[in-house]
DNA sequence: GTCTATATGCTGATAGAC
DNA sequence: GTCTATCAGCATATAGAC
């Protein structure tokens, strides 16, 4: 067995949170899809349903950033880099029909004054999204102050097109998000 | 009486649903908050949870968007117009302990696979605030095709940043995202 | 139209054999 | 560590008197 079952009750619950949100998804679920008893999820998560979810989140939110660099690495030009990221994300949005990509965003919405624990676990998160973020815009050229700027307004810009595209099932908010990201750079050294 | 009881209903599950999300929400709250009784609720909406829950976020839809020429029309430079927008958003926000101003996005994120109905009644509302945002911003001077993208990246930041920001509790990426907006405008005549 | 009392199912969580 | 059976409480929704 290649993945323990501590790790598949942790996709399983990100898997549902990505489509369903938190409040939707019931540990039920997240027994079954992991194929471990409700017994072995409250064995290894011994604070129930908020617990998988922390843990779940912590590890989609450290895979999801990683895709930064993966996309806009092979873009040697950092307008065209911004411009593609934007453009796979609407792309891959909705080739897989519309769904998520990562749970992060939507769970933060949905629990920040209802669920403070969790909300300080998704602040975490985008905390370290932002940090790793400059470092990366940084690493390809802007200056440090204008890179963590660029960052957040380029996390905004993704997040909210994302909700607007999956909500109307249309690329367009994406792309027309993307293209402003992009237009930020047009006074900037590459 | 100056508002009746199916009007209290829907102003009490917009209240709800804007800190608590949709799925966390539920009809006895909303029945304690509105000040009537289960069986009104079931009265005025027969459809049950799901029926109050489009009719609030209409209601609240149409409210939302009326904010966009009030809070820009009394600046006549479109750039600081968008930068004094975002500003008394991230002002308001922190104001108000960081709960949302409008529950639409938040609960269109958090049922966008669950609850179809729902889904499209969100989006129903995000397309009239396209075209709403689109003829005020032709009105403000931008060229037809140009306002239409500016109005959908302008709704991405703003509500990409207000995740952000009310996860954060920082009105940061609220600032950062209304520059990055405002900065959009730097080629036009306006 | 208003309101109380209640039905029915599902929720997160647990007990305890293996 | 795994698994089955089950708890107690709360969810949405309804019935029926007024």
């Amino acid at each position: 067995m290649s993945t323990s079952t501590k790790e598949r009750i942790c996709t399983a619950m990100a898997e549902l949170m990505r489509t369903q949100g938190y409040g939707a998804t019931t540990v039920k679920q997240v027994s079954e899809l992991a194929k471990a008893p409700m017994g072995s999820l409250y064995h290894h998560f011994p604070q129930g349903k908020q617990q998988i979810a922390a843990e779940a989140l912590r590890a989609a939110g450290a895979a999801y950033i990683q895709l930064l660099p993966l996309l806009m690495d092979p873009h040697d030009d950092l307008r065209e880099a911004v411009s593609a990221a934007f453009a796979d994300a609407a792309e891959q949005m909705e080739q897989a029909g519309w769904i998520n990509m990562c749970p992060v965003v939507t769970v933060a919405g949905e629990i920040a004054d209802s669920e403070p624990a969790l909300r300080t676990v998704a602040a975490e998160i985008l905390d370290s999204w932002i940090v790793q973020g400059t470092e990366y815009f940084v690493h390809r050229g802007l200056a440090a102050g204008q890179a963590r700027r660029f960052t957040l307004t380029f996390l905004s810009a993704l997040e909210g097109a994302f909700i607007l595209s999956r909500t109307l099932r249309s690329t367009e908010p994406l792309r027309a998000a993307g293209a402003a990201v992009a237009f930020q750079l047009v006074n900037s050294t590459v």
